[in-house]
DNA sequence: ACCCAGGTGGCCC
DNA sequence: GGGCCACATGGG
């Protein structure tokens, strides 16, 4: 089953349906980073909650989690899930940046390439953590792909085996421009799109790009 | 009592 | 390269 909804076309529904996402709640790329590692396999709200607990410690960046007692820390972030993996991954980050470049700031001057590199050597930041922060953090053009990406790139394009990730990273950057904005905003509303019509309750009749499934809706608690 | 969530690393073949 | 598993909490 092929599918002839062009990525433009398929952005403009999304942006149609949902309007822009300014999404990535953070005010600074410290918070950004630091909401990407919590993030890993864990919901938005059990984050939220780690967050408000680093905040009300006056612990919501970097440097802060370099001094923090791993105690702490990880009282912390406990609400976020795998609190104890989470907190040695935001230690290991901090220390790296802190030991390397003196400041984030320092470290983002790298161009995009550099730094995923630079990032995936880090233990505990996988492709998309790494890519979440050049995009939402660094501000680079790098395109996100994650569990609902990928499944609903493979409903409407038909896939029979799902797409490894650099290579529907490279699919879908190569039939969109290159933009900071689109890449933030598009990323955003495959989440959107996947938390509403591909969870546990597809309202199939409203669902933007219904026609062009390849599985139906109805088949949105297959195994990933 | 399940199943899932804005993944990753380690081990195996 | 892919398949399986541990990692931990909170919500449906």
């Amino acid at each position: 089953m092929h599918s002839r909804l062009t990525l433009p076309a398929l952005y403009s529904k999304l942006r149609g349906r949902f309007g822009f996402l300014d999404w990535w709640p953070g005010d600074t790329a410290d918070e950004v980073i630091i909401g990407a590692i919590l993030t890993q396999n864990a919901s938005w709200k059990n984050v939220e909650k780690a967050i408000s607990n680093l905040r009300g410690e006056g612990c919501l960046s970097l440097s802060a989690i370099r001094k923090m007692q791993t105690r702490s820390l990880e009282a912390c972030i406990r609400p976020s899930g795998f609190f104890r993996q989470k907190s040695r991954r935001l230690k290991i980050f901090a220390d790296y940046v802190f030991l390397n470049y003196g400041s984030i700031g320092a470290m983002f001057r790298k161009d995009a390439g550099e730094l995923r590199e630079e990032l995936l050597n880090l233990h505990g930041i996988g492709r998309e953590t790494a890519d979440s922060i050049i995009l939402y953090a660094a501000e680079k053009p790098i395109f996100v792909i994650d569990a609902y990406t990928r499944r609903i790139m493979g409903r409407i394009y038909g896939t029979r085996r799902e797409p490894a990730y650099d290579e529907l990273q490279k699919l879908i950057s190569s039939g969109i421009k290159s933009d900071v904005k689109l890449y933030q905003d598009f990323h955003a509303q495959f989440v959107e799109l996947g938390k509403n019509y591909c969870r546990t309750k597809p309202l199939c009749s409203q669902c933007p790009v219904k026609r062009y499934c390849a599985y139906g809706c109805a088949h949105a608690r297959e195994k990933r």
